[in-house]
DNA sequence: TGTACATCAGTGAACGCGCGTTCACTGATGTAC
DNA sequence: TGTACATCAGTGAACGCGCGTTCACTGATGTAC
């Protein structure tokens, strides 16, 4: 059987790998080796093909688990927003996660993702349908519940490419990055622009 | 003195470069390589290095190259926009250039561009300023010209962001992009889910 | 116009590198009796 | 409990690859006289 912790010959390598993958990436590495993370992880070159078939299936894994990270990073920063200013706070928390883990982020959204990895691809999606959710929820039964479902979906997307543009454009330094409080108040100042002169004139939020 | 064509040796090698490398990032290179460059211009391995100094200021130039034809792009697809459904055309030019141009878009805005390169970065400005310009002029003086300036910084750049960011999760295929109409009517809706309810009540945009 | 020379674009061999992947192996672990 | 065996995680040598970059070179072109 097996003991927790460092039990059989390495313990559990595949998650030391994906460790060291996460290490590499957070020390600025731009493109992941099987190799890199196989000498990080103190392991022979080869070891690591025991619990990935390739480099590609290794990839994939450290970004399902980007993914999820993202999530909960937005559950975090807000549960059920329901103020433009609280999906504000999510779009922030999205833009500086991608700031704190650019090379995280790139592997994410680097490239189509290989549509054969499953696990890449249910995390991919189940990020996309939370924010979908978040945003739809935020918007049900405002004060402009007359809304045709067809909008709030347009609306859902609109929101999130917001803050993933922002993200990206943040992350390739297209903007100001040196203190995150700039950040922090031109995301905020973005959303607001989006969300609308109509919100602002229902409550106030514009805090500037 | 030079001939035009083929003149000196080969004639213009720099030209002949570009080109092939952008053949290669059309026909999906994910990675440019200066040897393949070569290859491709029928060159020996080495002889790029007499019009760059090393890989990446290839890879510039050719990014830089990339900045002016976004920025042509978008001026074609509506020169000076006033109404939402303009800016939304402008929008969808850009989508359909990253969806067009995969593997350039990707190298344009694949990394902070190394702030070497004076060429590229300023290219890139040009375009950045350009979207910022044609949205602070689509806004001001409309119906709404109470805007303060501050409000249309951020509304430029969240319409920015907000084309950007649609650009980038359609080119990570994110969204259905197998029919150019899917992806049209898609961007379209969330331009103006964004640019918002407001609009919709003044004009009759909404045409789904 | 013709010749000698300087320039410099492109060549080709060579370097050292890290990579993904294969293969036969070894040795620690778990299991059947 | 002790022994024989099967499993399989990790090893280490080796493969062939394309890469960026260097170097001394060659030969076509332009220029000075």
């Amino acid at each position: 059987m097996t003991r927790a912790g460092d039990s059989y010959h390495h313990g559990d390598l595949r998650a030391a790998c994906l460790r060291a993958a996460r290490e590499l990436l957070e020390e600025g590495d731009a493109r992941l080796s099987l190799r890199a993370v196989a000498r990080r992880a103190g392991v022979s070159a080869t070891a690591p093909y025991r619990h990935f078939p390739d480099r590609e299936a290794l990839v994939s894994a450290v970004a399902a688990q980007g993914y999820r990270e993202l999530a909960e990073c937005l559950a975090a920063a807000h549960p059920e927003p329901r103020t433009s200013d609280e999906l504000a706070d999510i779009a922030v928390a999205y833009v500086q996660f991608a700031l704190a883990h650019p090379a995280l982020f790139r592997a994410m959204f680097s490239e189509p993702c290989a549509p054969g990895n499953a696990e890449r691809a249910a995390a991919s999606a189940a990020v996309s349908a939370y924010v979908q959710a978040l945003v739809q929820r935020a918007f049900h039964g405002s004060d402009n519940d007359s809304t045709p479902q067809g909008d709030l979906e347009a609306l859902a997307i609109a929101v999130w490419a917001l803050a993933h543009g922002l993200a990206v454009l943040h992350a390739d330094a297209k903007f100001d990055t040196s203190t995150s409080q700039a950040v922090t108040d031109r995301v905020r100042a973005a959303v607001h622009a989006h969300l609308g002169v109509t919100a602002r004139r229902r409550r106030t939020i514009h805090q500037k």
